[in-house]
DNA sequence: GTCTTGAATCGACTACTGTCAATATAGCCG
DNA sequence: CGGCTATATTGACAGTAGTCGATTCAAGAC
């Protein structure tokens, strides 16, 4: 009910193929990608490339640098935690023991 | 980069607040739910119910069994790997428990 | 200042999603 | 069989999401 409002939230903000190419790519670099390497790099226009970031940005997944001309995403430090958490929300695991990586 | 378009479609049937109530009385009965408690519970009516549970069946995410004139759904044993393997696919973190691709 | 380039915003369009009323289907009981 | 109950399906609707063209904003180069 409204108490899943707030990961649900999180969840369709990943929900698009094209939203998780950009947040694999911004995770595999493990560091800042230029908005233009993305608009180069997806079959999208580049309002469209924009608006994909600005959903990312309002759902706090990724942050953004401005350096010049050109504006650098980032993964933010807690993205992947935060999904955790909301999949461990609804399913009551405990977060310790989640995503076991030895 | 299409390579995301299954486990987007995944996220996609669990990012809607009512869809994930529903997955969390599963998880939390361990067990199986009637059809007639979530229309009692969820503030939709019978129609919306079952079109919920039916994205989350198509999704693979839960089961159904018929028992005379009730239909009682369970958690898919595997709806929590699922969801974990579709995130660490994109964050790229190793991924122990994936049966299919590579 | 003007010009140029990169990114964000706006406006519009199409497609999809969540919702409900109405109807259909499935199974029990008398 | 007919009636009853539980669930699924259909059709229609409003709201939303993804996309693009046009425009605007930001920042450097001249």
């Amino acid at each position: 009910m409204q108490a899943f409002q707030l990961p649900a939230a999180l969840l369709k903000a990943i929900a698009d193929p094209h939203r998780l190419t950009i947040l694999a790519s911004l995770a595999r670099v493990e560091g800042e990608i230029c908005v233009c390497d993305f608009t180069a790099g997806l079959p999208l226009n580049q309002p469209t490339v924009s608006h994909h970031l600005k959903v990312l940005r309002d759902a706090g997944l990724v942050t953004c640098e401005r350096r010049g001309t050109w504006v650098y995403y980032r993964l933010a430090p807690d993205a992947l935690q935060r999904l955790y958490d909301a999949i461990n929300l609804v399913f009551g695991e405990s977060v310790i023991f989640s995503g076991a990586s030895s």
